[in-house]
RNA sequence: GGUCCCAUCGACUAGGGGUUAGGUCGUCACUCUUUCACAGUGAAAACACGGGUUCGAAUCCCGUUGGGACCGCCA
């Protein structure tokens, strides 16, 4: 066990296959609280050993949506640090060397399988029942043959040479006290015929070359632990600390997958769930500050102030996107009003509303972010801002513009604000209700047939509102259409 | 199938031997608003089951059931 005066360093190791899960961004997230609580170190380790899933650009997209979400690294490839490199795929001599010296103590062997090989293998333990795993078969190699294979060229892995017959036990800060029978476990290809290194040597030697105390990672690797375990032993060093953290879920409570929804936070992102509700909402996924704490709004700061990992959860969370949306509304109906405006302006853009007039687009934004669960609403949100004519929601609000009693208010309003100088909220509800006056007609037969008239819908946000945006030319327009 | 993990309203969760089992999302109703939404008020809604331990179990133990993860020269 690490002593007290070590300080906490914990590291976030992605893979670099693409876009940025929701997973991984919650695993980041606990890496990075839990760092920043306890006045520690958090690093970045691309763990790009597995040349055929590389995928370009993956890291910068990777780094750039951290942060952008405020998780901040005190290593990595970026910033450096004094372990590094912070890529797995410049430090092959490492592995190398370690595998050297596994091999050496007679913790590993060489095995000179083929992949076919040991395709058949798995199928014929299928077929039969059994559990697939390696059987072992190089296990027990002479050097003679060993070297003879060598010597030949032929393609070779290094396994990791399970101690039988053992229990391995370890704690987990979330899970609490573990134990797997070694027998059941594989023996482990720790260096690949290409050279590289697999997850699990690279892992255990970055972790220990890199002084991690903490392993934070999801729940789905707590079954390879013991092989961890075993080879921290055989080199003799010591084991961090293990936290899972249980799985993010979809709605039939699977692991979240890309079938059921989008698990890219970019994609998140891009549909304009705002940084702060997407920190927020993951990190109550699984965590809770306990103790009767009612309150679910969170900076980041108040985040880091609070976390701890033993307060997170233990079971799985379903991911729902109902809350999420909630969060996000609340965070848009609570936001800063030009800051707003400005992460607004893409959205008005791509519903190719014209965004020089900033304050114009701001009245616009106060008036609907009631209704915006997210940025990407705002297009639909707007369109009786932006279409010439307006479109009716559906055929049958027509009756309610070519009623005879509508058709007296259009023309009485529209003499009336042709009067103005200028439209404003005040002088529209003055105006409507001299109509409602002199007309008599009141009620749903005054409001409604106008409503629909500047937008097209029986529903939306106060009207005087919509008309004082809309301008004194663009109302007069749409009333005469009906006259 | 094997191993491991998990189990409070539909979802996220608080509670952790004695509680009317609390909050939030969602759902429903009412109020407000001559619209919808917002806001406000209220309601329905949970300790998976069976055994122990105990004066007393949602809470501790065991089992059952159910769910999940993992079983790659992927991470």
């Amino acid at each position: 066990m690490k002593n007290n005066n070590d300080v906490v360093r914990v590291r976030f190791a992605p893979s670099p296959t693409g876009f940025v899960h929701i997973g991984s961004l919650r695993t980041a997230l606990f890496n990075y609280l839990f760092a920043k609580h306890s006045g520690g170190k958090n690093i970045l380790r691309i763990e790009d050993t597995d040349q055929t899933r590389k995928v370009e650009g993956a890291v910068e997209n990777l780094i750039k949506v951290m942060g952008n979400l405020g998780i901040e690294f005190d290593e990595g490839p970026v910033q450096g640090g004094d372990y590094g490199p912070y890529y797995q795929s410049q430090r092959l001599g490492i592995y190398k060397k370690y595998c050297d010296e596994l091999l050496a103590k007679g913790s590993a062997y060489y095995a000179f399988e083929t992949s076919q090989e040991l395709d058949e293998m798995r199928k014929l333990q299928q077929l039969e029942g059994r559990q697939t795993m390696y059987d072992r078969r190089a296990r027990d190699l002479s050097e003679d043959e060993v070297r003879l294979n060598l010597k030949n060229g032929l393609p070779y892995v290094i396994r990791l040479k399970v101690p039988l017959n053992e229990e391995i036990r370890f704690d987990d800060v979330i899970k609490g006290t573990i134990k797997i029978e070694t027998n059941i476990i594989d023996d482990q290809v720790l260096l690949k015929s290409d050279g590289f290194p697999t997850y699990h040597l690279a892992n255990v030697v970055d972790d220990h070359l890199m002084k991690i105390t903490h392993i934070i990672r999801g729940e789905e690797w707590v079954t390879s632990v013991p092989k961890h375990i075993i080879i921290y032993n055989a080199l003799g060093w010591e084991i961090p600390q293990m936290a899972h953290v249980p799985l993010i879920l979809n709605r039939d409570k699977s692991k979240l997958s890309k079938r059921q929804g989008d698990v890219a936070v970019e994609d998140y992102l891009q549909k304009g769930y705002l940084k702060e509700t997407l920190t927020n909402f993951i990190a109550l996924l699984g965590w809770n500050p306990g103790e009767g704490e009612e309150q679910e709004f969170f900076s980041m700061e108040e985040l880091i102030k609070k976390f701890t990992l033993e307060k997170v959860q233990s079971s799985g969370a379903v991911f729902n996107v109902d809350k999420l949306n909630w969060m996000n509304n609340e965070y848009i109906k609570n936001y800063d009003p030009d800051k707003l405006t400005e992460m607004a302006l893409p959205y008005f853009s791509k519903a190719g509303f014209e965004i020089s007039d900033k304050d114009r687009i701001k009245k616009i934004l106060l008036l609907i972010r009631v209704y915006l669960n997210k940025l990407d609403d705002i297009p639909d949100n707007i369109v009786y801002f932006i279409k010439k004519e307006i479109e009716l929601e559906s055929e049958n609000l027509k009756e309610f513009l070519t009623a005879d009693s509508s058709k007296k208010v259009f023309e009485k309003l529209s003499e009336k604000i042709s009067l103005l100088d200028k439209l404003d909220p005040e002088n529209y509800k003055t105006a409507v209700s001299e109509v409602q006056k002199e007309t008599g007609i009141k009620g749903k037969a005054l409001f409604k047939p106008l409503r629909i008239a500047l937008t097209g819908s029986e529903n939306g946000p106060e009207l005087p509102m919509i008309a004082d945006i809309l301008g004194k030319e663009k109302v007069l327009d749409l009333l005469k259409r009906w006259i």
